[in-house]
DNA sequence: CAGTTGACAGTCC
DNA sequence: GGGACTGCCAACT
């Protein structure tokens, strides 16, 4: 049977698959991404977010800072706007680019 | 084959 | 509250 929920995965399969799963309005870490597949590269996840993560909502995938990728910041924040993701930033920002996300209310952990 | 890099995380100061 | 150092994993050169 074409088991379609087990196939030969690569890391990088696996890690759009976990990101594919995440509903708006929520946002995972890249350790929660990383620890779903059963390894610590935070770092590697990240890596494959930037290779062939143009296929997923990688803004759904944020640091555990709650910050989103460097250089993608204006990018992410137009979809959390989007989906209503709970954002938090400091009202002494030092630029409007400056906020984070609260993950206290937007992580989300898969089934 | 080995070294370096990279959309990171956690801990210490 | 913010900054710096180290640790981990996978892919590229």
């Amino acid at each position: 049977m074409p088991a379609a929920s087990e196939p030969p995965l690569d890391f990088g399969g696996a890690v759009l698959m976990v990101v594919d799963g995440i509903p708006p309005g929520r946002v995972m870490t890249y350790g929660d991404v990383a620890a779903e597949l059963g390894s610590r590269g935070a770092r590697a996840v990240g890596r494959v977010m930037s290779t062939e993560g143009s296929g997923v909502p990688w803004w759904r995938v944020v640091r555990a800072d709650g910050r989103p990728p460097s250089g993608h910041e204006v990018e992410a924040l137009e979809h959390y706007r989007a989906e209503g993701t709970p954002l938090r930033w400091a009202g002494d920002a030092r630029g409007p680019l400056d906020y984070r996300l609260e993950l206290a209310t937007a992580r989300w952990a898969p089934a």
